[in-house]
DNA sequence: CCTCCATATGACTCTAAGGTCATAATATCA
DNA sequence: TGATATTATGACCTTAGAGTCATATGGAGG
């Protein structure tokens, strides 16, 4: 958590900080980004930046829980029209959601490539121990899925919970090589069909 | 390329250095992995070590090539056997010389994850610009799958060669996650299948 | 035994990182 | 205005990295 010294300045220069931070975590990973860039590319003295924070990490994690807000925002306006159950509908939002999102916010997927992309005593170093909980997650529809008969019994929950996962990220990635012109824009829900379907149709009850 | 002063060493000692190196750089990324340690598990002094080598850069270029030297071999194992030119049956030779590979050489499956987390600018400096040459490979294949009827033509060839890479990835990634068990080893084939279903079901033309 | 050449060495430089701290500037309030 | 609390500062510290270089070592041939 940043000091309470952060939160008594001025909105413009947290801003102006929180605005070179996202910079600078979007361009490098956690352990390449450097504090004496921000606070070069902000214009305050390095000695004020550990007034506001503890260190580079409670900068991190700060602009993380930035960013999660931010996005649950997106999630639950995906989600709540849904209300079925339904592994398939519920993938879908989900993939809705955080494509739109990382279209919304190029800056902000870029950090959620990085994090992604980072090695596990990196994940733990930021995380702590509470982590792929949406990976748990997804494999306990998996398993309900399954249950109900809306899923083949012959593929492993945990395999495919973490592709699905994967696939996320991916597409996320794949979208950030890609320029978005209109039409690409208004179309992107039919891209995150396309995964979906590729997954539908890879584990569904054949009939 | 290392030096000559490399090649001219006894081979116990070439050999203590790739083992070292091995391991650092299936340890930590490229710009984690440090010729510091290599050079102290390695017993010899930081100076002789640049007298084999230009630099870092170089010897994981070496290791590399070392590497994806004995992966040809496996690739032609699983490859010659195949004559179909069915886009499947390559996908599953691909997957499981893949698997196997990693299976029998989980070091060198580490390495491949780290460089395939690499961000842009590294991945730029390791291959120079001769790059995802392999994913073009894989957008050709699904190209022609359209022409003679086997793939859906609503899918984006670009969009699901980008995806079987990253699945390739995910595969190894989650492997290296498991215990390897005698069962799991005899039956990394079905692991592929699976894969591959998922793939074959989500894209094969509808009948 | 001496010369010569390839190999071996580790102290050294330079750079850049994260983080600290005594002090200066500024704002708040009596 | 003067006292007090808050914020701002940049020189400085430690650590660790890649890469250098003058010198030492050791073996082969005359």
């Amino acid at each position: 958590m940043p000091k309470q010294t952060f939160f008594n300045l001025s909105e413009e220069k947290r801003n102006k900080i929180k605005s070179v931070a996202l910079d600078e975590f979007s361009e490098h990973s956690f352990s390449k980004s450097s504090i004496n860039r921000i606070v070069e590319n902000t214009g305050i003295a390095k000695g004020s930046f550990y007034q506001y924070f503890e260190d580079k990490l409670d900068l991190y994690r700060y602009i993380l829980q930035c960013i999660s807000e931010e996005k649950i925002i997106y999630i639950q306006k995906y989600t709540e029209e849904l209300s079925s159950g339904d592994f398939f509908d519920y993938l879908k939002a989900t993939y809705s959601s955080g494509i739109a999102f990382a279209i919304d916010h190029p800056v902000y997927a870029k950090i959620g490539i990085f994090l992604l992309k980072e090695d596990e005593k990196t994940q733990k170093l930021i995380f702590g121990d509470l982590m792929s909980s949406g990976e748990d997650f997804v494999k306990n529809m998996i398993l309900k899925g399954q249950e109900n008969g809306s899923i083949r019994q012959d593929i492993s929950a945990d395999f495919v919970a973490f592709i699905i996962n994967k696939l996320n990220l991916a597409s996320t990635e794949y979208l950030k090589s890609k320029t978005f012109d209109d039409d690409f824009y208004k179309s992107y829900e039919a891209f995150s069909n396309s995964i979906i379907d590729l997954i539908k149709n890879g584990i569904k009850t054949v009939q």
